[in-house]
RNA sequence: GCCCCUGUAGCUCAGAGGAUAGAGCACCAGCCUCCGGAGCUGGGGGCGAGGGUUCGACUCCCUCCAGGGGCGCCA
């Protein structure tokens, strides 16, 4: 059993540590050492200064108040109460109320073995327990190809979903095909007007069309393949368009490794009724009036700013309408426990009336979480590159992740928070290519293996080896940070963050590469050998579940 | 006018109310008889401004300044 919390690694040790605290505080209340005061939430930090420990509570500072009382004899009073576990070296008070845990150098030499033995699974953590979670994200038009601020999203929503997936939830990752409404509709008369314009009659664009040079390129194709026979027949050259750029979306998508279980169709939501199911559900409760010749959803009386047009009065429902459908469907209809929705900062105005609406469906918002990432302008230098669908100058993300690559295109956009707007700089992105952070976190996989291939090249066997000879400062700090990955996925799956990752993922090559300057690995002492093999072998895991998580390559060579 | 996001080192960004605010790049000075130098070690430099809450604020609240986005019977 002991083996077993072991193997699990930070978390494990992390919460039995918040367990002895919590039971040695209830046990000085119960012996008048602390007034019967309610308990705060107890949060272990890990200490930035290696000197004061590997976790850290501030629990006597927070009791001090409530309890009247020096946080230094609270402190103190909790310690004494403690027995020290056979993982703890020592607990130290330190002013002005910090209790400070300090694990046994074996024990952390030991985790070396079960992180190997965990393999590509370490670091996973439970904390969904099988929980449904749907995470929708891209979700563009079919009117075009996607542009950077789509793969940011993109990027974040499939990070994301890993790892949920490995935090023990049961992930489906969804694109919602905007294929109806009057997006459509204007792109279904552009593609119209180009392809009679390719066929050399004089057509009109519409003035809300679509003027890429993308769609001159569909109608030429198309021409191509099919010949004159689609004239007088809109409906259909557009539902064709609309395959081709779906294709080309999904060929952009793979490009970047981003990978769909469901394509959810909007048309569908009509052809299945559930629509109309939605309508007449929010028609029982008294959420929709007419005016003006419109059908509109109360969200004032829900304490939104003003209602909002479910149906135009030319009878065609609004994207709102149907994404009120399209939620029905997936909490009601689907059953997801928890919904998480990217969209881009110019759908912001959406987010607290869907709030607003999924509350109205006798669902608690709570449930539904959406993610605004802010935009991003791609620049050439000091050019600023607009990027526009309907005017045409649009910087597809495929020529960025053909320019500078798939990994660092995931990885630049992974280190910034959603919250923050970014420039990408493709000049900089090329020039600094060569001393990318990207390159550091892969050269430090590459580097560990060419160790093991060396290793096995000269056919040495380091299963037996003996991890407790891993006494070394850099290797003890090796171990300590490879046993936190636990810790970030769990940040990352309940912050809903990535951006942690990179920067842990910096964190491991920068401690590997210290330890690695160090410590020579491959010697003529063979039981040390063995020792740092297995040493080396846990970075590898620990490494290329951090790059897998992001969606990157683990490169055996570079 | 109202709403959302942002302001941290020369640049790009991290920082779950706690101890001496971190990383990459850039700059300066060092490190190769040996497993990959795409590496390592050291150095200089920073929380937009002003109030408040707190034992303690980059973090929470208010005001102001600056930048971005949104306020359609578009999506």
């Amino acid at each position: 059993m002991a083996g077993r919390i072991h193997r699990c690694g930070g978390v494990m040790i992390k919460d039995e540590i918040t367990i002895l605290l919590k039971e040695a505080a209830l046990e000085a209340q119960r012996r008048d050492l602390l007034p019967p005061v309610t308990m705060p939430d107890i949060v272990l930090e890990r200490p930035q200064n290696p000197e004061h420990g590997d976790y850290a509570s501030t629990l006597p500072l927070k009791l001090a108040r409530s309890a009247r009382m020096n946080p230094l004899t609270i402190a103190q009073n909790l310690v004494s109460l403690i027995q020290l576990p056979d993982e703890i070296d020592s607990i130290a008070v330190a002013s002005p109320g910090f209790i400070n845990f300090s694990l046994k150098s074996d024990w952390l030499t030991k985790q070396v073995e079960g992180i190997v033995s965990a393999g590509e699974r370490y670091g996973d953590v439970d904390l969904g327990k099988g929980a449904k979670v749907q995470v929708e994200f891209v979700s563009v038009n079919p009117t075009g190809p996607l542009h950077v601020g789509h793969g940011r999203g993109a990027i974040l929503g499939s990070t994301l979903a890993n790892v949920l997936a490995s935090s023990g939830y049961d992930v489906a990752r969804e694109y919602y095909i905007n294929d109806a409404g009057g997006q459509m509709d204007a792109f279904h008369r552009s593609l119209y007007a180009r392809y009679q314009q390719a066929l050399g009659i004089d057509a009109q664009m519409p003035s809300e069309g679509y003027f890429g040079e993308y769609m001159m390129d569909i109608a030429r194709e198309i021409i191509a393949e099919e010949g004159e026979k689609l004239s007088g027949k809109p409906a259909e050259l557009g539902k064709i368009g609309v395959a081709k750029v779906m294709k080309t979306i999904k060929s952009d998508l793979e490009a970047l490794g981003v990978s769909f279980d469901v394509w959810f169709s909007e048309n569908s939501l009509f052809e299945q009724g559930q629509y109309d199911r939605v309508m007449a559900f929010l028609k029982e409760r008294g959420y929709i009036s007419e005016k003006e010749g419109a059908v509109w959803f109360a969200s004032t009386a829900l304490g939104e700013d003003k209602d909002n047009v479910l149906v135009r009065s030319d009878g065609a429902p609004t994207y709102f309408a149907t994404d009120i459908a399209y939620h029905y469907n997936k909490f009601i209809e689907r059953g997801f426990s928890r919904v998480i929705n990217i969209w881009g900062a110019d759908h912001q105005g959406h987010v607290s009336r869907m709030k607003a609406v999924v509350s109205a469906l006798g669902i608690d918002p709570e449930r539904l979480q959406i993610i605004i990432s802010q935009m991003v302008t791609l620049k050439r230098g000091e050019i600023t590159l607009r990027a526009s669908k309907r005017t045409g100058e649009i910087i597809i993300l495929r020529e960025l992740v053909d320019e500078v690559g798939p990994d660092v295109c995931r990885f630049f956009f992974l280190s910034h928070s959603a919250d923050s707007q970014m420039d990408f700089d493709l000049e900089l992105a090329k020039r600094h290519s060569a001393d990318n952070p990207v390159y550091y976190v892969q050269y430090g996989h590459a580097r560990i293996a060419s160790i093991l291939r060396l290793a096995q090249e000269r056919g040495i066997d380091y299963k037996e080896g003996n991890v407790s000879l891993l006494t070394g400062d850099s290797e003890l700090a090796l171990i300590r940070k490879m046993l936190q990955l636990p810790e970030v996925l769990e940040l990352v799956a309940s912050t809903l963050e990535p951006h942690h990752l990179p920067y842990y993922a910096l964190d491991v090559a920068t401690t590997f590469h210290n330890f690695y300057e160090k410590c020579r690995v491959i010697s003529s002492d063979e039981a040390l050998t063995s020792a740092r093999l297995k040493l080396v072998e846990a970075a590898q895991i620990v490494l290329a579940k951090t790059l897998v998580l992001m969606g990157m390559t683990a490169p055996e060579k570079m």
